[in-house]
DNA sequence: GACCAGGCACATC
DNA sequence: GATGTGCATGGT
């Protein structure tokens, strides 16, 4: 894995797809919750979430950490998995409040590693779910690794089938400057190109990384 | 009806 | 420490 690969990637995919104006949502707040909300789930889903909290008046740190667990499990229900999503939210901002009290800019002072680690000691947030905030919510310069991050390097023989999250992460953070907009325009790409060329059960004629080495299709990954 | 979606925690071996 | 499973709605 070159430098050069990784800059060819981000080339041909941004050349096809123009830049992805990420994240789509309103303020460091929304951009939390949907990090949370969008586990495993379709954003179309998650923006009727958004929608529902917004009606309700919820869209805010306080008033989410103060709302039934119940009453928030039924608000977020397009979202998918909305039992699990509402204990998520909640445990994130017991967090939140208690390092905030509900004044954002707090977090500001924090150090990047610092705030990773706390931020994984949160139940319902893992590694993808906080470096999405951290890049996206807190304009930190870190790599955000998903299923079609790995799947579109493996597919393109540049990493190994079981190569895990830190690793991935680390090829993109070593080989490339630690650029805030390119880890943001990279990261959308790479989902935009996932989500049209790179499904996990799909062939992926038309892709804009055809010309890089590669197999159509490599063992359903 | 099958497949898919911008994961994560937990149980079990 | 690897591997399997539950969680759930909504679009294609």
């Amino acid at each position: 894995m070159t430098s050069e690969s990784l800059d060819e990637i981000f080339r041909l995919m941004l050349e096809r797809f123009g830049p992805q104006d990420w994240w789509p949502g309103d303020g460091r707040h929304e951009i939390m919750v949907g990090a949370i909300l969008t586990q495993n789930t379709n954003w179309t889903n998650v923006t009727k979430a958004i929608d529902n909290l917004k009606r309700a008046g919820a869209m805010d740190p306080v008033a989410i950490h103060n709302m039934d667990v119940h009453r928030l499990a039924q608000l977020i229900r397009p979202a998918g998995y909305f039992n699990v999503k509402a204990k998520r939210l909640k445990s994130f901002h017991d967090w939140l409040i208690a390092r905030t009290d509900g004044d954002l800019t707090k977090l500001d002072s924090v150090e990047t590693e610092v705030l990773r680690e706390e931020l994984l000691t949160i139940s319902g947030v893992g590694r993808e779910t906080a470096d999405s905030i951290l890049l996206y919510a807190l304009d930190r310069p870190t790599f955000v690794v998903d299923a079609y991050t790995g799947r579109i390097l493996f597919r393109h023989y540049l990493i190994d089938v079981d190569a895990d999250y830190e690793y991935i992460k680390d090829v993109f953070e070593a080989n490339q400057p630690r650029d805030l907009q390119l880890f943001n325009e990279y990261h959308a790409l790479l989902v935009r190109t996932g989500k049209e060329f790179c499904k996990p059960m799909a062939q992926c004629e038309g892709c804009p990384l055809e010309g890089l080495p590669h197999d159509i299709y490599r063992e359903a990954y």
